[in-house]
DNA sequence: TTGTAATTTATAATGATTCTAAAGTAGTGT
DNA sequence: ACACTACTTTAGAATCATTATAAATTACAA
């Protein structure tokens, strides 16, 4: 969910009203400050529910109720403006980042790292199961410190 | 975890109470039926801890306890005789092929198939990340049915 | 056989997620 | 501006998976 226009970022709700619109939710307070907290970024980013509850707690006012986080994510996700990423079975990680990429996950920390789809060679899977297609293909480059 | 010896089945529990204890792991009576519910098979297995509570206690007349069938899965894969695979936040599954390879994911049924390294062309990671090194690359290729 | 540390067990506790039903809100038509 | 309706939010309960606890049991070495 893109959140700059002409370079410049938009410090208004307009885009996001309009996204939500589009998509048929209705931009209400609560969705609109999670909207603000996810993609008012220059980074993408990369967080549990639990972290997301955390900050919705620091960073505004008023409550906003955990099914209502749950309710929200579930249906960004299912909009497309979000990606699930499930690195294990402690971490489940959505992403702000929904176009076709892979990942690095620091195996110490559990931090996630972008992986552009540029930044590794064409994957060609040689094996072809009858009746089935391909739908993605994601990469998972597991990490440590180098010493 | 090997259960083929010269071709043929081992019928026994010998190789298992001998892994077992090469690895500091008591041979119990539970860990051996475990080790022959999850070893004893020509095909790798992929499992979640809740379907092998249903395997349990479908094949075995004495109960284990839920609490041993967490700790048994748990150590065994710290020993290196289970790989998890986390395929989304509600499967993470557990593979009895701890070989370096790949997996393709059927997105509807969430089945999981074992994918051959060697049946995937040599990913190339072109992006470094300074004073990080590379511990593994996984494969997850999601499919869906043909028509 | 005995002592001890590892293991198993039932149950309680925890934590994440989903469900429920009532209250509140956005958007439509008037 | 008002009223209606469907959508949304909410607190709290319910559920599910997993982990912790502490007592009973077991493996195994002496």
């Amino acid at each position: 969910m893109v959140c700059y226009k002409f370079g410049k970022k938009m410090n208004n709700n307009s885009i996001f009203i309009e996204k939500l619109r589009s998509s048929g939710l209705r931009p209400t307070k609560q969705r609109l400050e999670i909207c603000r907290l996810l993609f008012d970024r220059k980074k993408t980013f990369h967080f549990t529910i639990t972290d997301l509850c955390k900050i919705i707690k620091k960073e505004i006012n008023k409550k906003i109720s955990l099914a209502t986080i749950y309710n929200t994510v579930h249906s960004f996700k299912k909009k497309g403006y979000l990606k699930e990423i499930s690195v294990n079975r402690e971490k489940s990680y959505f992403d702000t980042n929904t176009s076709d990429h892979h990942h690095f996950l620091d195996i110490k920390t559990n931090e996630l790292i972008d992986l552009k789809k540029e930044d590794v060679d064409k994957i060609n899977i040689k094996k072809n199961l009858p009746g089935k297609k391909i739908t993605s293909i994601e990469v998972l480059v597991k990490i440590e410190n180098n010493n």
